[in-house]
DNA sequence: TAAAAATACTCCATAGGTATTTTAT
DNA sequence: ATAAAATACCTATGGAGTATTTTTA
């Protein structure tokens, strides 16, 4: 049996007329009557009664005809799945990100992507840079959105977004009342930072900026969760450097003061990057890039 | 695109190899390859990915698959309700009954049938001889209980059952206490019968009966429904002679009393047929017939 | 280099066409 | 007498086979 059959029966059993069914078929009359014929054969049961003057459907050709109509419509259920998909509109994406992505860049590109794509779903997983990358490689997220840099064959990264550095002092604090923060007057402070192993793409610009005024600053705790760095801040545990999107997390307590310019500051910025692997070229994620690339990209910059 | 299509992409979407594919389908590789090329060239997008030494599906091809297996029990379950409809084990009938068949006839019949095809719907239409006719006529109703005769062409009857008359006396009649009934005794009586015009085949034999005992009865009601007459009976208006299955409607301040054998209560009896339109021979009906003329038959009598 | 898909071609089965017959109204 | 389905027979498209090439793991 193939789809011709039912295509005919179909346009037989809605005609009553094997002439008319077949004109509309674009076929003659005597093939259709013998298709017919086959698919009654095939099928065991008649579906017309049939004299030479008039046809009709039998209780089983009436039966039938109900259900063959349902897989046309499942037919095309399945194509129109099948293009959805190709074209990134329909399906799957898991992404990772890190905690400090949640204060402005991932909600903005969330949002500008379900906009477009209302039926994709989203798997969100929240993940430090270096757990990214072993999940990208295992397939568990299709897209990470990570500190900078990485370097590992079979990955793809494009750097998204560039903040600067401010400092974050309890309010308390000395200078907590200055506009802004020549950073050498921290060289005696105690700083809070991210565990370098966690978080070198943020960890490593800070030492940098600290190193081009004079001093290597005191570290006294390394966190993973920039909220911890905040709230140890806010105890007086500490002064730290931290992504000016920090600000967006209202916190009593604890200052953030821009750096004063200067040479290190303007070249030591806070970096996010998407990676994704370089051999992924569902859909899906070319969706999701270009969405990343194009609007993102122009909201923010 | 025909089923071929589909069954081949379904074969090699389970398979991942076009190799074991084309041998599970008992064809060459290269026809199938062709096939599966031809398919994704009219929906426009890929099913599989494929290096020259591996094979994978597409997002499209897997949201596609599931969707293909849907067709496929789509079409086996057209096959399976066409094939039990043709054989009768999946449908609808129609039935048209007089009142009186409610005693016992319909209930038998009707659970006789339900045992034997659970999946046939049965719309059941309380109505007189002669309305069952033009129902039949109009094909809103396939088959009718009736009281014979009838005569017109385009219908076929059968007897399915006759039973002895017996005689409805107000339990105050001075007649009330003898064990039968000579029917001479009630020549004067008012006599409560069905209008002629609704059941003859009811009133001729009762007619029929009384002029054999050499005299008309007097007929001072003419009712539609049985019970009517058991009502009208029971309230002193008058003397009947109803079908024996009667009995089965028990009723205060009635009684019913066999009437004393002559030749004539032998020979004129309360008679139910089937009918049914000579050129219906839907499966349906065919198991209908079948299921009353066997299993029916075979109960009652 | 070996396994597997794609390409190139050949063949024939069968879908579809034309001419005609049959039959019910 | 006529409309419409079935039958008979013919044609040719394209599905399937065989041989070979290409590619990558």
């Amino acid at each position: 049996m193939e789809l011709r059959h039912l295509r005919y029966f179909s346009t037989v059993a809605t005609e009553l007329h094997f002439g008319r069914a077949a004109e509309k078929l674009h076929i003659a009359q005597p093939p259709l009557s013998k298709q017919i014929q086959d698919l009654e054969s095939e099928l065991g049961f008649e579906l017309f009664n049939r004299t030479k003057r008039s046809v009709s459907l039998t209780p089983a050709g009436k039966g039938f005809l109900i259900e063959v109509e349902r897989i046309f419509q499942q037919l095309d259920r399945a194509i129109d799945i099948g293009r959805k998909t190709s074209r990134g509109e329909l399906g799957q994406i898991s992404i990772g990100f890190v905690g400090s992505a949640t204060y402005n860049i991932l909600p903005v590109m969330l949002q500008q992507f379900r906009d477009r794509y209302p039926n994709v779903r989203i798997e969100l997983h929240e993940l430090t840079t270096d757990r990214q990358l072993v999940w990208l490689r295992e397939g568990r997220i299709d897209l990470g959105l990570i500190r900078p840099p990485i370097v590992e064959k079979n990955l793809v990264s494009q750097v998204i977004f560039q903040e600067s550095l401010v400092v974050a002092l309890p309010i308390s604090h000395r200078l907590a009342s200055v506009d802004a923060i020549d950073i050498d007057l921290l060289a005696a402070e105690p700083f809070i930072l991210f565990s370098r192993q966690l978080a070198p793409g943020l960890y490593d610009p800070i030492i940098a900026i600290c190193q081009a005024a004079g001093f290597s600053p005191q570290v006294v705790q390394g966190c993973i969760q920039m909220q911890t760095i905040v709230s140890l801040v806010s105890a007086n545990m500490g002064v730290s450097i931290l992504p000016a999107s920090i600000r967006e997390a209202q916190r009593q307590g604890v200052v953030y003061k821009p750096i004063r310019s200067n040479e290190a500051s303007k070249e030591h910025l806070a970096t996010m990057a998407i990676v994704w692997r370089i051999n992924d070229n569902s859909p899906t994620m070319n969706r999701f890039l270009e969405s990343v690339l194009v609007d993102f990209r122009s909201t923010i910059k």
